[in-house]
DNA sequence: TTGACATATATCAGATTGATATATTTTCTA
DNA sequence: TAGAAAATATATCAATCTGATATATGTCAA
């Protein structure tokens, strides 16, 4: 899915600018699932624009750069359902840096092993403490999409308590990050 | 997490040509957890090699293109583990084009939002099936990574199962899926 | 024997990321 | 209360990465 349909679903939610749009990707009810930096976002927008899926209203502001606010147009609004619909969805992708260095949990230094996974349950605990306050009205989607979201993070999170111990047990280097294994092996 | 760091880290398992490193990303044991595509391999092991921290063995065979076997040098061994325990991972990245489909289940056709529910709930069947029987006798980090992996795909696959219909109760086109909500109101 | 799939590498245009620039206001903290 | 830090707001650019395509051959099933 490119940033230019996951704008016009931002935008389902409500007039916004480019600026609250990338708030929805880093922290809204988007961020579990979508992604988009500025430099992806204005760009698209700007598209958007051109081919009046979206409008544009500039909002004058003193002593701050003018306000875009994007809402979309009734095209746009089929559009998005029409691009959503226009095939199925194609497989979700995890990237996890966290993982990926846990993977060679032997080869790591013990102290950094504790100190990351200490971190990311926290990480963890907040996002699933987050995700359970943020009530309100939602869609009836957006509300089920949520639930989603608590689920697998709980899950994510009792998984580091229960096999963090393990984890530290699989490592070599009680605190003496610099001296590899092989020089230990000696001892 | 760059290219070139996954790379390594794929050269970890044992000696590996670019066609088998961009296996494990697909379907092998890194392929939940980490991604990239030949456009992105190939270039990163060129760079590897001029850097050393790789070795290239060109083996050639009849009738099919040579097939170049790369290997981790001691210091591409040294690098990666420097280049893991040099910062805290960063966030994961979860990006999910179903639940952002799903997140406007209100607006989908219902038989579009049916047969997308039913295939991702074979897909995660299949994908704890998958890491359930590759048993063997792995590292250790792998083998927690591994659980990771089973518990949340599991915890997925629990909950579109239990949700299947509240979400299909949320479309509004028993099968009509051109005639907009707007006009049905009038029925 | 035809079509699909696996092996194997490579390139290229286009999309995206991450860093940086600019400028002001608000909020926290020492 | 002064000064630092964070939030508001848009924009650009190099570097990286994705997705599509090209090239060849082998294998297996219908």
């Amino acid at each position: 899915m490119d940033i230019r349909t996951t704008c016009l679903g931002v935008l389902v939610m409500g007039p916004a600018s480019g600026y609250e749009i990338r708030k929805a990707f880093e922290a809204g009810p988007f961020s579990h699932f979508a992604e988009g930096g500025f430099s992806a976002i204005y760009p698209a927008l700007g598209k958007l624009t051109e081919e009046a899926l979206v409008t544009c209203t500039v909002e004058t502001q003193e002593k701050k750069p003018d306000k875009k606010i994007y809402e979309l147009t009734k095209d746009g609004r089929k559009h998005l359902i029409a691009a959503l619909s226009a095939k199925m969805p194609g497989e979700d992708k995890f990237k996890s840096d966290f993982l990926f260095t846990l993977f060679f949990a032997e080869e790591m230094p013990r102290d950094f092993v504790t100190e990351a996974i200490d971190a990311r349950i926290e990480w963890y605990r907040n996002k699933v403490e987050q995700l359970k306050a943020c009530e309100g009205n939602p869609s009836k989607g957006r509300h089920f999409v949520r639930l989603f979201g608590i689920d697998v993070y709980q899950t994510e999170h009792d998984f580091l308590v229960r096999h963090r111990q393990d984890f530290i047990n699989l490592t070599e280097n009680p605190g003496k990050n610099d001296i590899p294994a092989s020089a230990r092996a000696a001892e």
